[in-house]
DNA sequence: CAAAAGTCTTGATATGGGTCAAACGAACAT
DNA sequence: ATGTTCGTTTGACCCATATCAAGACTTTTG
């Protein structure tokens, strides 16, 4: 059964940080305090190249000039804001939405720990997209021009920043994939396929999570109406393919849930 | 009056070089022995940054390492592929596809003259989708090391890659709101009012265009039928918007087409 | 604690676009 | 020139999802 009573700490996105907490004991500092270092910080794996010499971790350590915290329902970042950095999530949650002239509103993207936001600003000094906290939040604000000086020093950092912004091209290829020839409940399930994946390369379980958005994001995000996620939802539900209690969710039968996605052939 | 008998030589995307061809008359050389070089290319605008001193030109003369022909329907590079360059297209027409295990393919993107393809192969060192030649074409091949370690030199070229990558992120976060938002006519509508402002920006009309993919392209990419995107040309056509003849097509109504859109506000 | 606001589920109905089918026109090969 | 293939248009019908509506549950606020 689940359980959400008790997971409201178990399934944080932001583990506390191991590779901290002792200095912070050893030295009796606060955490402000604390110099703002990627070489200490445990997520560095996913938002730094790996492979740095000392010298160049050093180097890296000056990227990120501050931190900043977002208040759940805060943007971090608006459209038409002046593009001034790049964001890495140490913990928390974030959507990013597009909105056109009349009002209609397409989410963007999901972005949790580890991952890098604001490439959108790049090419016209200035956001084209809105990035919103859906809990409450901690990032890392990397100046770009930084960025960009350090990348002529760092071949390793150049190289990542290369990587990172593929990866979200390829990425959003695969939403236009999904939003272009994919029905509802394929669309639901590749979601969910995508966010358990996410959640498992960070430490979470690979068939329990906690959705962080309504099924109106969720719709947003896939195309769809609300009462279609919902449907679709409880359709997952009555084929015994998951336990959905609201926003908690148990992928009892991953298999066919893949299967929904990639049906096999027929032999 | 549509007239498509003798626009195939007028609206070619590959307009004759005008800065190359005086070079190749005067030292009586083919176009293979002329040196490669971007500094004489008259889509140097569009593909590389602008202002850079005669050194920094120099440098990035040697960024292009060979030109590469594709014929109509041929493949400049396929999903699974090595990545080793990013192209720019000097001549021609493009379409990029990603396809899935089961089959599904939806077309990407379609890329004209100036610009540049092949970013999704930076982050896993092999392409993730394929480029197809829609018309005979021609590209630069430049060979991403090199590209790499020039941007280390110089701070323009380092820019420019970094904005080209944002504005694909940035037109694709656009497909999405399209395809997760909009209609079919208002898909459409906007499919080609981007395809005219980028032809405008290459020197072509304004209000005419031909059209170098099927119906069936065209629904791939706006995830539709090909025959509702039939149907909405005709549609179009019957209000009077455009004239469309096989793939020629004039908007006679661009602010027609506009208004389905961004339907403008109810006064 | 109660009221209010927000979120989710489910049912009934409507509709935009998909599917199937047929015919036409253009391009191409024999 | 003529048959063949490919791309396109159009009609008829259908279905997946949208829309509208009501009620239940949850969270926030006073």
């Amino acid at each position: 059964m689940l359980n959400p009573a008790n997971s409201e700490h178990s399934d944080s996105l932001a583990p506390s940080d191991p590779s901290v907490a002792p200095l912070r004991q050893a030295y009796g500092v606060n955490a402000g305090a604390i110099k703002i270092a990627c070489s200490n910080c445990n997520l560095r794996e996913l938002c730094m190249p790996l492979g740095l010499s000392p010298e160049e971790l050093e180097k890296i350590d000056g990227l990120v000039a501050s931190r900043r915290r977002v208040k759940r329902g805060a943007q971090l970042f608006r459209q038409g804001d002046a593009f001034t950095s790049l964001y890495a999530i140490r913990t928390g949650f974030f959507k990013t939405c597009v909105a056109s002239e009349d009002g209609r509103e397409q989410v963007t993207g999901f972005q949790m720990a580890g991952e890098v936001i604001g490439l959108d600003g790049i090419v016209s000094d200035s956001h084209s997209c809105n990035a919103i906290a859906l809990e409450d939040a901690e990032v890392c604000v990397m100046p770009f021009d930084r960025i960009e000086e350090l990348s002529t020093q760092v071949h390793a950092l150049q190289r990542h920043v290369h990587k990172i912004m593929s990866r979200e091209i390829v990425r959003e290829n695969g939403v236009m994939l999904l939003l272009g020839s994919m029905r509802a409940e394929e669309r639901l399930a590749a979601f969910l396929l995508n966010l358990v994946q996410r959640l498992h390369a960070r430490g979470f379980s690979q068939s329990e999570l906690v959705l962080r958005m309504t099924r109106e994001e969720i719709g947003s995000y896939l195309g769809l109406k609300l009462e279609t996620v919902s449907r679709a939802f409880s359709k997952f539900v009555d084929d015994g393919i998951m336990e959905v209690k609201q926003r908690h969710v148990r992928i009892v039968n991953p298999d066919a849930l893949r299967d929904i996605v990639n049906p096999p052939p027929c032999v």
